[in-house]
DNA sequence: GTCTATATGGGGATAGAC
DNA sequence: GTCTATCCCCATATAGAC
């Protein structure tokens, strides 16, 4: 991996890019917005990234490990001191989703910026963005996949890939479109307490894990 | 309402358009490459639909009235017949989803093409179109947040649109990401079974709906 | 109603001065 | 390392011929 530079402009573009990718999406934001919201010329962003997409892809990877990798390091924190007995289901959709959603919680804003564009960029299709994402999070599924296996011996592999993608939906949906909670709440709902976020999220899709898929049956 | 002129360039504008958004984007499908697949001019799209913005609201409302209104229907049904009882919670579940799952069933392909669509105007950020699709589901979430109180009487009304919001979360992802449950399962998992995913989906979330939620205790 | 040609603007990338 | 000027391509939208 090549280390990365320590300079100030490099930083701003990233940190401009970050925002302005997340607010009007990769191909309407000009490299021209860019490097003028870092105060910075129009050749900074080529000099430093050679390319708009390779600037994408920095922005995405100076988050997305650490990120990872905190989750797994949680996990890991939740197993040691157990002895062997598998952890909670609670505790794993909480490594699951905490480092996450501690980023927003910080008043920096540019965490919260990084998640919609996360978000953003998992839905713009056919993007050579993905096979990297996908990269960066496979191992991470792996892992938490193992430890839900151990949680919930009743579910078979298959079932435990099922629910795990459907937990990554409520979490990825409920942080990357506030707004829609918001509005279809009449403002009743908000995002503003991490913590009881975090619980909510967490109580909704363990119940999920432990309620076994039935046919649709016929009501009564 | 304007009556939508049944003329064939029309439909095959609208169709080619549908499925270039919904796998490359707004921003990056040219009115070229519309009119190109579409077999028809450059200035057709001007002159049908007099911008490539009107273009997309009219592929996106060709089917989301529709599909909204048969989901309505479907609870309307569900409710006939009972007496005023309320409807189960498997069922109202069932009449959010069924619609639009039925869409991707379909071999017709236009249908999938709209589904990807949706979650990547969903994504999209701060577009002319979010106004538009809220307005769109303001109505059916309103409809279904009040059948869901009725099932549920235990919940307030703000714990069920945060159970609605999650459960949209499940669904969004499930149809606009298969290809990330494909591929962290190892090809475990795929959406082929209309009927069993529409299973899982209903499953997961009633689970998540009847479960409170708790503040995360300590392990044990 | 359909097509062609064109107007007009904006984009990413580059080369070369400082 | 930073900035400016510029090249060249591609986009949307329009005007006017058929």
């Amino acid at each position: 991996m090549k280390t990365p530079v320590i300079n100030p402009t490099r930083i701003a573009l990233m940190d401009a890019a970050e925002r302005l990718f997340a607010t009007r999406g990769f191909k309407s934001t000009s490299l021209r917005a860019v490097t003028a919201l870092a105060g910075a010329n129009l050749g900074a962003v080529n000099y430093h990234f050679s390319s708009k997409d390779s600037l994408v892809i920095a922005v995405l990877g100076r988050r997305l490990k650490p990120l990872n990798e905190r989750g797994t390091a949680l996990l890991d924190q939740f197993e040691k001191g157990r002895g062997g007995k598998p952890v909670k289901l609670e505790k794993i959709l909480e490594a699951m989703f905490r480092p996450a959603l501690e980023l927003i919680a910080k008043p920096s804003q540019g965490g919260r910026n990084f998640l919609r564009l996360m978000a953003f960029t998992l839905a713009e299709p056919g993007k050579f963005l993905k096979p990297l994402l996908e990269e960066q999070f496979n191992e991470k599924n792996r892992r938490f996949h193992r430890a839900l296996m151990l949680a919930l011996p009743g579910l078979t592999e298959s079932e435990t890939y099922w629910k795990m993608h459907f937990s990554y939906g409520v979490f990825v949906h409920t942080i990357s479109h506030p707004h829609i909670l918001e509005i279809s709440s009449h403002s009743l709902c908000k995002l503003a307490d991490t913590e009881r976020t975090l619980e909510r999220i967490v109580a909704f899709c363990a119940a999920g894990f432990r309620n076994p898929t039935h046919p649709l049956k016929k009501q009564e």
